[in-house]
RNA sequence: GGGCCCAUAGCUCAGCUGGUAGAGCAGCGGCCUUUUAAGCCGUUAGUCGCAGGUUCAAAUCCUGCUGGGCUCACCA
């Protein structure tokens, strides 16, 4: 509290409403009061005035005079105003609690002078005490008279019109507290929020769920593909990134015994804001040994339902406009018919990596990024002989590869031999698994949109993978899955990779791809290979975005508005 | 980073093909002891985002800048 006088406001915009509140401010000092008192001990919350009052008879005709509803009893309640109607000896006003909101008339002949007097220096966004008993209002609203007023705290900043909330979208989340105040859905979003995550963790508790907190500081970038954020410790000289993913983690507890954990936190990642992106955001991660993707599914569908049932009142939901419906059993569709039925591509995209590259090409990927994904099959010594054979000489492997990409790049006409001379150099295996790799690439380019019913996609290529086990009838593929629902990514899981040597080499062809100048790629974990050569139990695992989870429920259609204090740029930046 | 749009009173906005600033709300003063965005009377309030240009004259037309929004790209 400082005691900055009214002209320390000079420079603000509001200084003139600020000066005149600090006037009343002063004048409240003046009469003797407090206008930051403390100690006045509500004994109901607004809500539970009401409740009490919910069975007794309000008279058809209420007299003039107000009468105790319901007995001697007096109910002390406490809130801030957001209502205020004034007539020189009465007013009415609305005291906000956390509960709700409750009616108290004021009237000059039934409260002490002394704080009548007080009370004509209220306004909207001061929070005051009240005591008294309950009424009914000629307009049948159910009111309490006040015996008693006392000043909690003067606001001396006034609140936003609160009709039509914050207007101005970035002063929405930058002054999230006032706009809690002023706009009934943001704070219903919010409460809806917190309410799913408890949810959320007594539907796993009930599971056998074991929650834990893993570290948000990481040596290593692994658990997911995205660009981190980097931070450092002094005393240990040491470079940090902030934690892209808990899943490295997570899984050496399911190794430990721990074999079902889960954990509900933040994940930071170095990338562009938009509507479904902020770039510290919270997800659910658990893990469940003797499981397997196909009974993540099952697991999935039960809790979003339950989610909707307690939330949203029914597994039918509407978002945006369009009705969703999360009743399971929900469609389940493989990347591969995703693209072959919805975004009519031949199935020869998933054998041919120089078609899945031509096709990937067409549909809207960035050549760069179609080139890269066949050249990361290739070692060294392929990728500079590759280079050589189609014209694209570099002075290293780094250097060659780049090169190859440009030429790539910049030649439509010759992309179809530069991909034919990188494909020569690989395997079968190999040759399938970069074309899965092509066709996710085309799948989020072409389909993805309209998956608006909750839609499980399945059978994920190995190459986009690194952590999920092969299936067992096509080594190229994974038993995975993401869920997209409103065209959106909601969950992504797999049956867990946990053969040592497997998960080394996947590691390894991560630290390929970003030879060939990926951006992101996962660090090679050796302590993570090290825990798996300990024994790691066949296990399944899934992560949830609960910021775009409570988007859906909340029928909210950015991630701004569910998370309470969003990343902002700086004021005037 | 590309495209489209916006910036006028504390807030929400009007201001036509150029003629020199307006409403509602809020605030302040007055009246009012049953209001529901209370009402009635009065009243304060603006370097029209910033800098140039065209013009006798610019909130209005042009250019640049700043800030913001939407969208595309990026985000497996």
């Amino acid at each position: 509290m400082d005691g900055a006088g009214a002209a320390g406001a000079g420079a603000d915009d509001e200084s003139r409403v600020i000066a005149d509140r600090r006037k009343k401010l002063e004048e409240l000092r003046q009469l003797g009061v407090n206008p930051f008192a403390n100690g006045f001990a509500p004994t109901h919350t607004t809500v539970e005035v009401i409740a009490l009052h919910d069975s007794v008879e309000k008279p058809a005709d209420p007299p003039r005079e107000p009468a105790p509803l319901r007995g001697d009893e007096r109910y002390a309640i406490a809130g801030r105003i957001v209502a205020h109607r004034s007539f020189g000896k009465a007013a009415f006003i609305k005291l906000r609690d956390r509960a709700g909101e409750l009616q108290v008339y004021v009237r000059k002949d039934k409260v002490p002078e002394a704080a009548f007097e007080a009370f004509k220096r209220a306004d909207v966004g001061d929070f005051l005490g009240a005591r008294g008993f309950c009424f009914v209002t000629k307009t049948g609203e159910l009111t309490l008279l006040s015996e008693e007023v006392v000043f909690l705290t003067k606001a001396v900043r006034p609140l936003p019109p609160s009709w039509h909330g914050i207007k101005d979208v970035e002063r929405r989340y930058r002054e999230r507290y006032a706009d809690l105040v002023v706009d009934a859905e943001s704070a219903r979003t919010f409460r809806l929020r917190s309410r799913m995550v408890s949810m959320i963790r007594r539907f796993l508790d009930a599971r056998d769920f074991l929650e834990v907190e893993t570290p948000m500081m990481h040596l290593t970038l692994g658990g997911a593909a995205a660009r981190p954020f980097r931070t450092h410790h002094n005393a240990l000289d040491l470079d940090l990134y902030m934690r892209i993913a808990p899943e490295l983690h997570l899984k050496r507890l399911v190794v430990g015994g721990f074999d079902r954990v889960y954990e509900i936190n933040r994940n930071f990642r170095n990338e562009g804001l938009s509507r479904s992106h902020n770039p510290e955001f919270t997800m659910l991660e658990f893990y469940q040994a003797y499981a397997t993707f196909s009974d993540l599914m099952t697991l999935t569908e039960e809790l979003f339902a339950h989610l909707a049932r307690e939330l949203c009142g029914g597994t039918r939901i509407m978002y945006q406009g369009t009705e969703i419906d999360l009743g399971p059993p929900w469609r389940r569709l493989s990347v591969k018919r995703a693209v072959t039925e919805i975004a009519g591509e031949s199935d020869v995209v998933f054998e041919d990596p120089v078609a899945a590259a031509l096709a990937a090409v067409r549909v809207g990927v960035r050549p760069d990024e179609a080139c890269r994904m066949l050249v990361e099959a290739l070692d060294e010594q392929e990728t500079m002989r590759a280079a050589a054979e189609v014209g694209a000489s570099g002075a290293n492997p780094h250097a060659a590869s780049r090169a190859l990409i440009e030429r790539f790049v910049a030649s439509p006409e010759s992309r179809e031999q530069i991909a034919t001379k990188i494909a020569s150099f690989m395997g079968e295996d190999e040759r399938r698994e970069r074309a899965g790799g092509l066709g996710m690439a085309i799948f989020e380019q072409t389909a993805e949109k309209d998956l608006v019913q909750p839609t499980f996609l399945t059978d994920f290529p190995l190459a986009v993978s690194p952590l999920a086990r092969r299936k067992d009838d096509d080594p190229v593929f994974c038993d995975r899955f993401e869920l997209y629902i409103g065209g959106r990514e909601m969950a992504n899981a797999f049956s867990e990779l946990n053969d040592p040597d497997d998960q080394r080499a996947r590691f390894l062809a991560q630290l390929r791809a970003k030879a060939h100048g990926a951006e992101e790629t996962m660090d090679y974990d050796e302590d993570y290979c090290r825990a798996l050569e300990l024994g790691m139990p066949p296990a399944a695992g899934e992560g949830i975005g609960i910021d775009r989870l409570a988007m859906l429920l909340a029928d909210r259609a950015s991630i701004r508005d569910v998370i309470l204090f969003p990343l902002m740029r700086p004021e005037g930046k």
